[in-house]
DNA sequence: CGTAATGTTGAGCGCATTCAAGCCGGGTGG
DNA sequence: CCACCCGGCTTGAATGCGCTCAACATTACG
């Protein structure tokens, strides 16, 4: 999935994927105290990954789409520690990890990959740290439209337009914000003419704004 | 510094260090936009790890102390998205990732290893998500607590006693709180008997009046 | 077609923030 | 040695953003 594989590489990938799974909407890929066999990589559908805490209130810690690999939780103690559950019908290659840390043994650009989609995960958290610790309602959102569009449209879909496959409590419990406030902000976006916002379909209007609220520039305005 | 490694193993972390380098208190280990070329073990000393937006502000994304190991971020772009300030001088050991990578090939144990410690540090991060997304002030700042003497703890020192490293806007920004709702948190949890607070001295003095503010059970009162 | 799940909107409230003033402690230089 | 200064910390008062509670609208689905 990820760039720049030669074709003996590609034959590796192949050798790691003992199985493809296939995972109905609404049920889990794995989940919290699981034990830990294997990494998935999606390949079609859409996911999020949650965590409990022990009374019960539960953190969406991220959405995956095709491309993505889920599981890597499990790595330290040998068991999950979190639910990965599908939002829409999806299929996975089952990659067993001791399959992957012994061809990634073998094969050097392969280790490189594995270790980069690692740090890649720690980057990302950093990001929804920096997200969940510091800004606004709106900042939130305009944040979460932005990198949502930005990866559909690294997989040829369209830039202005989505499809939510998730709930409002989803996106909230996600940015650290109440459904309410999802949809209110929503709303706001919708009456300044940022967003068309029809359920869980929404088409950007106007980018630029969306930037601006994530990042706002003293000059920019709604251009 | 993680427990169960033999005596070659040892030998092999020699092999993997290839200096020791001293931080004084205040200045970087790396910074943002810095090459990436190596992992750092902290020998002594405690360091915090920082990202920032794009418009200036900043948010504190871990607290590390020895044996921790930081640098993680820099794997999947070769350049480093945060910086590493030490709080307080710091030896560390130097570790090129190159040569992380190639011993890790030849010793399976080391690559287990490697593996495991990103992996903690994603489930720390989806920890601090949980917290950053689902908790109030109070509660954020018991978990703080606990987690810091915890660690602290397992490095033979007090579990009731500990001396802050960082100030007050430090852990703000850790925990997505401004420094004068820290200060108000300290005081009313030393007000109800909790903790003796002095500056950066810390006394806990009711450890499950503290676990009962994270995680409250029905029965369980401040006994 | 009816029911449950999801989403929207309103009113009022509360927790954390903002703004502001003062305190404490440690280091420096007169 | 003490006065001063400055960064860090504490505390108070007022504000406001997001939450809670509640009613209603809409959609999905059996």
């Amino acid at each position: 999935m990820p760039l720049g594989l030669s074709e003996e590489e590609l034959d590796l990938i192949d050798d790691m994927v003992a199985a493809r799974r296939t995972v109905k909407r609404g049920s889990l890929l794995f989940r919290n105290g699981e034990k830990f066999t294997s990494l998935y990589a999606i390949r079609t559908g859409f996911f999020k990954t949650c965590v409990a805490s022990e009374d019960g209130r539960d953190q969406v810690t991220g959405f995956q789409m095709a491309g993505e690999v889920v599981g890597l939780d499990g790595i330290v103690n040998d068991y999950h520690t979190c639910d990965a559950v599908a939002l829409e019908d999806a299929e996975v290659c089952v990659m067993p990890f001791d399959r992957i840390e012994e061809l990634s043994r073998a094969v050097n650009s392969l280790q490189r990959h594995v270790h980069k989609i690692m740090s890649r995960e720690i980057v990302r958290e950093h990001g929804v740290m920096l997200l969940l610790g510091s800004m606004r309602a709106e900042e939130r959102l305009a944040t979460f439209l932005l990198n949502l569009v930005q990866r559909l449209h690294a997989r040829g879909f369209s830039q202005s337009e989505l499809i939510l496959r998730m709930t409002r409590e989803e996106i909230g419990s996600f940015l650290g914000l109440k459904l309410e406030t999802v949809s209110r902000t929503f709303s706001r976006f919708a009456e300044e003419g940022i967003v068309e916002v029809k359920q869980r379909h929404v088409r950007i209007l106007n980018t630029d704004a969306l930037k601006d609220i994530v990042n706002p520039k003293s000059g920019a305005g709604t251009a």
